[in-house]
DNA sequence: ATTTTACGTCAACCATGTTGACATATATCG
DNA sequence: CGATATATGTCAACATGGTTGACGTAAAAT
């Protein structure tokens, strides 16, 4: 005699609980993306832009090789953005000195007042999430996101993370 | 006499705090959508079709405006999918009895196939995230992921995740 | 009877991803 | 030193999935 009705399925719920988990990031993730798009629209750059802006940003002299690398994108994608980027001031590339093939990646005076103007209502939705949700809860949202990470990856997200 | 490199500035730690929070989302997202684009693409599908998917099997019977307002696309977009998955035999469309101006949506066996074949490596993942993580970790995640979302839409997203 | 709503469709366009091929400069290895 | 591998750039073609704008039909609401 199983109660199908009233859920006591512990399968049945666990199903129910993680179809839960994945919406919650799809909705959150939509409107996560929305007030940088809609900045970004405005100087005639896209979501791509954005990506690319912050992570030189949050890791100033970084390679192409490795911006790739957290993008996940191929070089011809990225070159598109880029050079954009670039021809209109808001990068810069420096030739590497040890190894000359490389061109390190920083934002100019310019791109970075870009990259603050487009991320900043980002920056008060997470604050304004974070201070309803408390500090535990951070901590396990935190936890969450990581183990949601590809194993192989997640020393590379720490590390990339917790520089500066 | 203001200690700046032991980063004792409140007002730094927390907008640290914040990108980080950001970069997390990024990186969970980006790997959480990895599979179901895998196995999509063997179908000659996209993410845009994995998102109808879902919906419809979450919400059986809803409407083609309900489903334009979870996904925030134009008609037009949605319609290019959406024919897709009817033709092939994935959606049914019913006309409504109390609107017949209405089209309900539902999968059909094949529908829920597909879907279910789909998600199960995103189902997956994010089992392992909250076994890895703990119970009050996963509370965490979601009190957080909510207060992602605008504020006007949370009563409408707490709905839809909380249906069945 | 008129207006509004729900949905569909055609067409053009844009942003951003892909693959494939090839070029250049530099580093590394045997 | 010469051969090979690596980091980057570029050209071209194409796919996906978004957009706007215009227009049409059926049915509901006023």
């Amino acid at each position: 005699m199983v109660d199908v009705k009233s859920g006591v399925n512990p399968l049945f719920l666990r199903e129910e609980e993680l179809r839960q988990g994945i919406e919650l990031l799809f909705y959150a993730y939509r409107d996560f993306t929305s007030d940088p798009d809609a900045i970004l629209a405005q100087h005639g750059y896209g979501r791509a832009h954005h990506r690319a802006l912050h992570f030189i940003g949050r890791n100033p002299g970084i390679s192409v090789a490795e911006l790739l690398a957290i993008l996940r994108i191929t070089k011809q994608s990225l070159s598109r953005v880029l050079s954009q980027l670039v021809t209109e001031g808001y990068v810069i590339q420096k030739q590497g000195t040890r190894d000359r093939r490389q061109r390190h990646l920083f934002l100019t005076e310019k791109g970075v007042e870009l990259e603050r103007q487009v991320s900043e209502p980002q920056r008060a939705r997470v604050a304004r999430a974070y201070r309803e949700a408390g500090a535990e809860a951070v901590e396990g949202y935190r936890k969450v996101l990581l183990g949601l990470v590809n194993e192989e990856d997640r020393p590379a997200v720490l590390r990339s993370i917790k520089r500066r």
